[in-house]
DNA sequence: GTGTATTTTTTGTCCACGACAAACGCGATC
DNA sequence: GATCGCGTTTGTCGTGGACAAAAAATACAC
């Protein structure tokens, strides 16, 4: 908790917990073991984090989420670290460089909201919703998740974003009717997944193509999922995973639900985390990227000609 | 972790935390004072809880978020957790009962979805936002809460509900521009508030009367809302906490960010969580319910008349 | 009876430190 | 180059004690 504005501004170990997303088992490890953090502590013995060393521990969560190891960077110096962010920095500029969208990444940030917003709107009526969801949107969001890494965007712009996108999508989506086409698919995520991007943009290649779409927006417990897909008679359950979900949950997960579904219902898994990981998911349809949602929808199409017929 | 399907499936400490919202501190502590739950361990010493002390877990939760204290219900048996919840059932049929969304309200189930998105746009149609808002869908949203608190709803029914709602008012709130008009409102919740409708509803209501509303959407941390507001040159700071928001945690909070935010910047705070708890809040306008929002804009466009005239 | 001040009980969070399994990095081997 | 051990790293879980804030209960004045 803060005590107060005018001195240092310090914060509890649940607070900190909060704003970095690390654990309060992983704060208190680090400190036992790397000698960082250092927090003060109050009178009763509870920690106390200064704003600088909060910093910090979001800058060691950006690292380590880009892929290095704690033993690396929780224990180095405030340079090593800017070394770091730096190398990070050259790194992503990627050769091949999508000239098309550079304006529009320029207008996530506040103050250009407007812009942002008619700019995507702009784009989506020249190419119509999937081409604009594979060639703009997909891209676009990427490089504002790079970005946001890099530090380079405030949390908030990119929930602006995210808001933006979500206002524009499901509009879009809402336009195009229920309809009763098959599969009925039933589009959600597990509760450790907070993000809905993927999953918007899934909905948005699978409804005009005249699937019954359903969403249930994100975290929805395991049994819930096998309860909903049941009562609502589904053909698929089609589940999204971010690249931030943890990599050894995922596989766990999917075959815990791929067990509790009757086998008539299809699974599809796609996202960041569950790219090239099909290995060891039998019976899960991994979905590679949002072109290859229309290719599993041809699949189920194919393997299930219309019984009305 | 679920070992099988076809026995009784078994979770870790964590999926219980995850859940049913109750930390693992709080499962580890209850075991240890009232004996329940009263988990499995496997080899290695660690907690298995079965799927039925999982289930009550979730009534207890309910019953624990509907003002009961730990003590009684956390060691009760079966049967007077079953009373409890009766009780809870009848208390609920309030007297006034408002006939006219009796019928909306059954069609929140999964097979009605396309049925309520058209009875929820045919009211929308008929009485116009804010009223619509305000008479609507704000008492069938508590109706839907207290149906899944007591245990009458799926999990997958509120979050169906929840995002058939969203389509509609992002939609509608969509409509009426963006307009530069005055003050600017910053709408957001803080990182352990995850429910949107709340703030979706309050833009429904500030919008039509020429706001300029921006919500970067749930669970921004405390420091980039402080960022943000400056960043954005907003005049005004909105913030919802459902009922469902750890109680001491929202005057901390509150008082937390507006000490970090300058004085000309307004902070202003609504939902059940703060319902009645103005006494601690200094410099903080909570307010009570949707209609008192608009008091709330009057109030402020009253104490600062247009600089440009 | 009603409102207010004081005590007691309840309750969730925090602490320390040890243990351990899964994931990772690395070198040897096919 | 891919696959297989093997030591190391790393996050999570366990126990039990402590404590402050909130709620309930009690005492007291009007």
């Amino acid at each position: 908790m803060n005590t107060l504005s005018h001195e240092q501004a310090v914060f509890s170990i649940a607070a900190v917990e909060r704003d970095t997303g690390l654990s309060k088992d992983t704060l208190r490890v680090w400190e036992r073991r790397y000698g960082f953090p250092a927090p003060a502590r109050n009178a009763n013995g509870e920690r106390l984090y200064p704003q600088d060393q909060l910093d910090r521990l979001r800058l060691i969560r950006r690292l380590l989420d880009a892929g290095h190891r704690p033993a690396r960077i929780v224990a180095a110096t405030a340079e090593e670290l800017a070394d770091l962010v730096e190398t990070l920095r050259n790194e992503s500029v990627d050769p091949q460089a999508p000239e098309h969208d550079a304006t529009l990444l320029q207008c996530v940030c506040l103050h250009r909201a407007a812009e942002l917003a008619a700019g995507l709107r702009r784009a989506l009526m020249k190419q119509g919703l999937q081409r604009f969801v594979v060639d703009t949107l997909a891209p676009l969001a990427a490089e504002v998740g790079e970005a946001w890494m890099r530090g380079e965007l405030l949390v908030a712009d990119e929930h602006l974003f995210t808001e933006q996108v979500q206002n524009l999508l499901r509009a879009a989506i809402g336009a195009q009717a229920g309809g009763d086409g098959r599969p009925r698919i039933l589009l959600t995520t597990l509760p450790d997944e907070l993000h809905v991007l993927g999953l918007l943009m899934a909905e948005a290649m699978l409804v005009p193509e005249g699937a019954a779409c359903t969403s249930l927006g994100t975290r929805t417990p395991l049994a819930d999922i096998r309860a909903a897909a049941l009562a609502g008679a589904f053909d698929v359950v089609a589940l999204s995973f971010s690249s931030a979900y943890p990599a050894r949950q995922v596989v766990d997960d999917l075959l815990e639900l791929r067990a509790s579904l009757p086998a008539h219902v299809a699974l599809w898994a796609g996202g960041g985390a569950v790219h090239n990981r099909h290995k060891r998911l039998d019976g899960v349809r991994v979905v590679e990227g949002l072109e290859d949602s229309l290719l599993a929808l041809q699949e189920w199409r194919d393997a299930h000609p219309s019984q009305s017929a």
